[in-house]
DNA sequence: TACATATGATCAT
DNA sequence: TGATCCTATGTAA
C-alpha cells in the first residue's frame, strides 16, 4: 500500500520500535546479504521518509568517518511490504529480503523495487531528481507549481511525475483531482495558480491524514451517512479510484476511467468538467 | 495449480 | 508505449 502517507508513517513507527538500538541485520531470502553484513550490529540512528523514498542512517562502524557512512535506501515499488512484529517473530517468508532485529521489534521488508546501501552523494543525487515532498516541513510548492507549467502532459499524468511532487500514487492522484473538481486530461500547464493553491492544500491535507490513520479515506463523512472518517466502511472511503461504472458519491454521474500516464484513472465527468 | 491483480518505476524501442 | 522486475493474495479451474 505504499504511496507517500505509507512512507512517512513507515519512517515514525520505525523510528520509535528501532532507532537508537544495535540492530541485527540479515537477508533471509540472500539478496541483500553482503549490505545486511555491513549494517549488522550497527546502531540504527534514525529513519527518514521522503516522498515514496525511505532512508536509514546508522552509526559509524569502528574507525570509519561518519560522513562516508552508507545509508540504507528502500523504496517499495507496487508490492513492497514490511511486517512488523514485537516479541518472538515468525519465521521469515521465502521473500523477506532484509530482517531488522531490534531489542522489541523485528520487521520483515519484502517485495521491495530497491534495497541497496548508497552513499551520501548517491543520497543527494537521488533527491536532487526529485520535486517537494508536501509531508515534509518546508516543502516549497512553488517548485510543483513551476514544473507544472513547463509541462504539456495532462495533469493526471504530471501528479504522478516525482519530479513534480513526491508521494502521489494513483489511488491519491484520482481522488485529489476529485476534490479539486479537475479533470484529469486538463493540460498541466493551464491550470491556475488559484487552482494549483487549491490542489495543493488538498494534497497536503490528505497525505497528512493518510500518514496519521494509515489508511486513504477521502469521502466526506457525510457524503457517505456517517459521522466521522473513522467510521467510513472500507468500501465508501473513496470518490473514483476504481469506481468506474457506479455512480459519483455527489451527484450520481456515472464515473468513467480510461488510461493516463500508464495507468488507469477514474471521474466524475459532472463534477470535474474538462 | 493457474491466473489475475495490486497504492511503482525503469529501461528499451 | 510496452516489457520487465519485485511478492502476496484471492478466486477460478
Amino acid at each position: 500500500m505504499p504511496e507517500g502517507h505509507t512512507i512517512h508513517r513507515l519512517a515514525r513507527l520505525q523510528r520509535a520500535s528501532l532507532a537508537g538500538q544495535a540492530l541485527s541485520v540479515d537477508s533471509p531470502q540472500g539478496r541483500f546479504v553482503q549490505g545486511a553484513a555491513e549494517l549488522d550490529g550497527r546502531v540504527l540512528t534514525t529513519v527518514q521518509a521522503y516522498g515514496k523514498h525511505l532512508f536509514y542512517r546508522w552509526g559509524a562502524p569502528r574507525g570509519a568517518p561518519a560522513d562516508e557512512t552508507e545509508v540504507l535506501h528502500v523504496h517499495l515499488g507496487l508490492f513492497g511490504r514490511f511486517r512488523s512484529f514485537t516479541g518472538e517473530a515468525p519465521p521469515p517468508t521465502a521473500g523477506t529480503r532484509l530482517r531488522l532485529v531490534g531489542d522489541d521489534v523485528t520487521v520483515h521488508l519484502a517485495g521491495a523495487t530497491t534495497v541497496e546501501l548508497v552513499t551520501p552523494p548517491g543520497e543527494e543525487a537521488l533527491r536532487a531528481r526529485l520535486g517537494p515532498d508536501p509531508l515534509s516541513r518546508g516543502a516549497r510548492p512553488e517548485e510543483a507549481r513551476a514544473a507544472l507549467s513547463r509541462r504539456r502532459s495532462p495533469i493526471g499524468a504530471a501528479l504522478l511525475d516525482q519530479r513534480v511532487l513526491v508521494g502521489i500514487g494513483n489511488v491519491y492522484r484520482a481522488e485529489v483531482l476529485f476534490l479539486a473538481g479537475l479533470h484529469p486530461d486538463r493540460p498541466a500547464r493551464d491550470v491556475t495558480d488559484a487552482e494549483f493553491a487549491v490542489l495543493w492544500d488538498l494534497i497536503v491535507r490528505q497525505l497528512r491524514a493518510g500518514e496519521r490513520s494509515g489508511r486513504i479515506v477521502t469521502v466526506d463523512p457525510a457524503d457517505v451517512g456517517v459521522r466521522s472518517r473513522s467510521r467510513v466502511p472500507s468500501s465508501e472511503r473513496v470518490y473514483v479510484y476504481r469506481r468506474a461504472g457506479l455512480p459519483c458519491r455527489r451527484c450520481a454521474t456515472t464515473i468513467t476511467s480510461w488510461a493516463s500516464g500508464g495507468r488507469t484513472i477514474s471521474a466524475c465527468p459532472t463534477c470535474q468538467p474538462r
